[in-house]
DNA sequence: CCATGTGAAAGCGTTCACAGCC
DNA sequence: GGCTGTGAACGCTTTCACATGG
């Protein structure tokens, strides 16, 4: 989800496809287009919605929102829908982008084969150190941030990614956004203001791994009992008063009452 | 959202905190942890909400799941909350995970300093290629994919991280779980199947870039007309019905009718 | 008074189950 | 007969608005 007080008004999804179903899209494409490379003519949403890991109901409502594309009785032409989806997501144009931060992230993004193969085209890489400027990745030229303005307006770049370090990252969003940038992939682990019109995803690899550690947590807590690291730190001061479910033990020892 | 078809029954989150609430735990102990570190000692739904990016009447929600933790007409004891999140994420234990796949992402993540914050230790660093066995990458030896069974067993590793090519990921999820892995986080673009009690969670690069693509596409396609590139591809055969709304045009030209 | 905590209402998303069409 | 397309039911999530209590 877009990180900011903008993205559009939340309510209605854009041009009436769901939220939700655009956000699967790309996963139907990826697995159509594997069925295409190995010619498959036709897919049922059975076939289909177990390749891209979700159920048939919910990919035949997908679809169905982007028009009546199948068969009945038969299924979907694979080519067809290949071309359908991506024009739906935009991917029959051209969409440079630049990534900004090229450390170890950076340059796994540019490397990533990804994004060539669906229309995203890596315009420049920028990097705030000079001492990576004039090197290539992935065989693209590094480019100093001073250039950003002026890389953004002659490539015509709409979409930015940044990888910077978290402290950088307002100030690139600002820089991105002033040189008319007006999607920003977001890899900092940092919440980004923008203005209205601007929309923003974020990406940050500890809160998955947080959500993980949360189930683990679980798993393990149903059967073997297991200590807590630290004592608690101090309470506020009054009413502490713990939902019904103490859970499986581990709260913490009810501290200090005013 | 997890990959497969198993996961949790998807109905009834886990400890009966919601699915939509753990996911934003980890974004206000974020905004909790620089509170703490300014040594803030209060803050109110309000406060924390902005700085979280996330509306306030959906925090006190989140945190009445947790327990009643504020104090009415004061706000949220910074210190006491951080601790609370940090409890129920199940932070304050140890969480050794392993990372398989070594190549500018994997390094990426073994450099990302908000796992060894968070309580996540990377045990090790696996890959299948020798030439990289031995290395070190942020301090931490690269073990050869070989010993991976050894070493999930020998640190207790519960949470494995997928950052190889999608070719290799199937078989290295798989050799994960049967080791003993319960919960992995997979950045590899393919969907992983893996048996009941595994936790998947997918990032996917490419993913992310494409849903911006398709807000992009509306907010341009909203004015300026904008041609495509190719001509589209053979449609099925029969009824291409194409919903009531046909967008800001851009259709396929109606090809082919049987 | 002020900000939390929470029932109740509204909005989305998913699933069901079957009508419709090939 | 088989599979799509879709209304209707259901459940989860968000938002509202106010009672509650420091």
């Amino acid at each position: 989800m877009a990180t900011s007080r903008n993205h559009r008004p939340a309510t209605r999804a854009s041009r009436g496809i769901p939220e939700a179903t655009v956000a699967r899209l790309p996963l139907y494409l990826r697995a159509l287009t594997a069925l295409s490379e190995r010619s498959v003519p036709t897919v049922s949403s059975e076939e289909l919605a177990a390749a891209a890991g979700v159920n048939s109901a919910k990919l035949r409502k997908d679809f169905s929102y982007l028009g009546s594309y199948g068969t009945r009785g038969v299924g979907y032409d694979v080519e067809y829908l290949v071309y359908q989806i991506s024009r739906e997501l935009g991917l029959t144009q051209d969409w440079p982008v630049v990534i900004v931060g090229i450390g170890n992230l950076g340059a796994a993004l540019a490397n990533y084969g990804g994004f060539a193969s669906r229309g995203f085209r890596v315009a420049s890489l920028i990097d705030a150190d000079s001492a990576l400027t004039g090197r290539t990745v992935a065989g693209i030229p590094v480019e100093h941030s001073d250039e950003l303005e002026k890389i953004i307006a002659e490539n015509g770049v709409s979409i930015g990614v940044i990888a910077t370090p978290a402290g950088a990252a307002q100030q690139v969003c600002d820089r991105l956004v002033a040189a008319g940038v007006t999607s920003i992939l977001n890899f900092a682990p940092t919440v980004l203001s923008v203005p209205e019109g601007v929309d923003v995803r974020k990406v940050d690899l500890s809160i998955e791994l947080q959500i993980l550690a949360f189930h683990e947590q679980r798993k393990a807590g149903e059967e073997a009992p297991l200590e807590e690291t630290a004592p608690p730190a101090a309470p506020p001061a009054a009413a502490v008063t713990k939902r019904p479910d103490s859970g499986p033990d581990g709260d913490v020892p009810a501290v200090m009452p005013a």
